[in-house]
RNA sequence: GCGAUCAUAGCUCAGUUGGUUAGAGCGCCGGUUUGUGGUACCGGAGGUCGUGGGUUCGAGCCCCAUUGGUCGCCCCA
């Protein structure tokens, strides 16, 4: 070893598609999931956990084995006994395996939201990461058109109260139930067919992996082939066309904005019936916010017994990038304390503070120029000196930031002087968010 | 997996056809103000120009490779 250079240590990066987040990101991404695990409640929906970790079979056997999900995007080890283990790249059938093992039939219909990291392995892009994180909703145990219709109240009023649904659509489609589906299918492979020659290569290897796809293909090419093609409707069952009028005629009772689009499909093979889209323009290729559909098969590919169901999932970062907000200052109170004698004072104080439910801090060291500057620096609307004077006259001087006026106030009253000057400058004693969208709070 | 583009101080960036000691703003530290922040002025620290090769008398600048970021395709929230 040398002793003039040592050898320079190598930082190890973070993985590729990771991201830390400190700061403004992270009090967006709070404030999402805070704004969620609220609205949630309201719709009477049960927090869940899950596991991050599953067998692969959950995946593999419920999304479909030919998805780009499972065929190329799954984190996929052995664990020490051999097992295949994958980390979860959504939560659907995660849940679903979980309503079967835990017996939660019992609790049918069962709703329930959760929230956390998904893990795909994809190329990183604005709006898309390979550790994710998501919203996610779920109606287990009902095949009724107003659990859809619920769910999309939800997330219509989630996204309001997230002041984000002006730039944001929701569009609306049904797949049909199993036989309009594969009558659909069957019509689209037929058309596609007849104009083999003209699509583009991606495709053509939809038209064997999954030909609904073609349908919403941004490829100019597919367009005029994609558009010529069959919709729906015409091969809509009865039943299957009673149940999207129901879910749409929900979504108009409640006020819930809504468009067709007929060309909207979900690539993963669980869905039936309802699917639908949040879509805004404003994330550059990744338009979709929130998405989601019946998947009233899925438990029934898992073992379990035939078990209707409904659910979404939206992007937290996604939804994170579109909030337009200002965080509150995060520190009303600073204590700035001068000598030994004065500092011990101030702890007390400090704790005191807390404990009213005032956010207080005071630095570990400085002199008084330099706490002054970090009171400044962080918001903080008043400064308490505590100095030997004030000890002396069993007071503290409280420095409204704002304005730079002085008072010395006894000890019992500095709570009442604060709570006064807080709520003067429209503050309210705990932290929360000043928003610009609308927002009530709790 | 494919394509485009970028990489210079903690951050955001400048750096002229290749030419001596690589600059600015912000931030940070100190001072003007030894008990007073936000404005102003003065000073300071901080960079092996992502990494490794090559061309050249000489490379932040040109060439190759590599790593990483960003954006797009596929797919998806």
């Amino acid at each position: 070893m040398s002793k003039d250079k040592p050898a320079k240590i190598a930082t190890p990066q973070p993985v590729r598609g990771t991201q830390d987040m400190l700061g403004e990101f992270a009090d967006r991404f709070a404030h999402v999931v805070d704004t969620f695990d609220r609205v949630r409640r309201l719709y009477g929906f049960k927090r869940v956990e899950v596991p991050v970790i599953e067998p692969t079979a959950v995946f593999a056997r419920s999304l479909g084995e030919t998805t780009d999900v499972v065929s190329k995007e799954m984190y996929s080890f052995e664990d020490r006994g051999g097992e295949s283990i994958t980390l979860r790249p959504e939560f659907t059938a995660g849940i679903a395996r979980a309503y079967i093992t835990g017996g939660w039939q019992q609790f049918a219909p069962l709703k329930v939201a959760t929230h956390g990291p998904l893990f795909r392995y994809e190329r990183p892009q604005k709006g898309r990461y390979r550790q994710f994180h998501q919203l996610d909703a779920e109606v287990i145990g009902s095949d009724s058109p107003l659990a859809d219709a619920e769910l999309l109240v939800f997330a219509d009023q989630l996204l309001k109260e997230l002041g984000i649904a002006e730039g944001v659509t929701l569009t609306l489609n049904t797949l049909g139930d199993a036989a309009s589906r594969d009558a659909w299918r069957t019509a689209l492979v037929e058309h596609f067919m007849g104009h083999r020659g003209d699509l583009s290569e991606d495709s053509l290897a939809r038209l064997d992996k999954n030909p609904l796809r073609i349908l919403d293909s941004k490829d100019p090419k597919d367009r005029p082939i994609a558009d010529s093609a069959p919709d729906i409707d015409a091969f809509l069952t009865g039943e299957a066309q009673d149940f999207f009028g129901a879910v749409t005629a929900g979504l108009d009772a409640a006020g819930v904005a809504w468009e067709r689009n007929a060309r909207l499909v979900r690539g993963l093979d669980y869905y039936r019936h309802t699917a639908f889209e949040f879509v805004t323009d404003r994330l550059g290729a990744q338009g979709t916010v929130l998405g989601g559909g019946r998947y009233d098969g899925l438990i029934e590919a898992l073992g379990g017994p035939p078990t209707a169901a409904v659910g979404w999932a939206a992007g937290i970062e996604r939804l994170a990038m579109l909030v337009d907000f200002e965080p509150r200052p995060a520190t009303d109170v600073v204590v700035v304390p001068m000598g030994a004698a004065a500092e011990q004072r101030a702890v007390a104080l400090l704790a005191d503070l807390r404990q009213w439910g005032l956010a207080a801090d005071m630095g570990y060291s400085g002199n008084m120029k330099k706490r002054m500057t970090r009171a400044n620096a962080v918001g903080a609307a008043f400064a308490i000196i505590l100095g030997d004077d004030e000890l002396a006259q069993g007071v503290a001087a409280i420095k409204n930031l704002i304005d730079g006026n002085q008072d010395n106030v006894p000890f019992d009253a500095i709570s009442d002087h604060l709570t006064d000057g807080l709520s003067r400058l429209g503050r309210g004693p705990l932290g929360g968010w000043t928003l610009f969208a609308p927002y009530k709070g709790e």
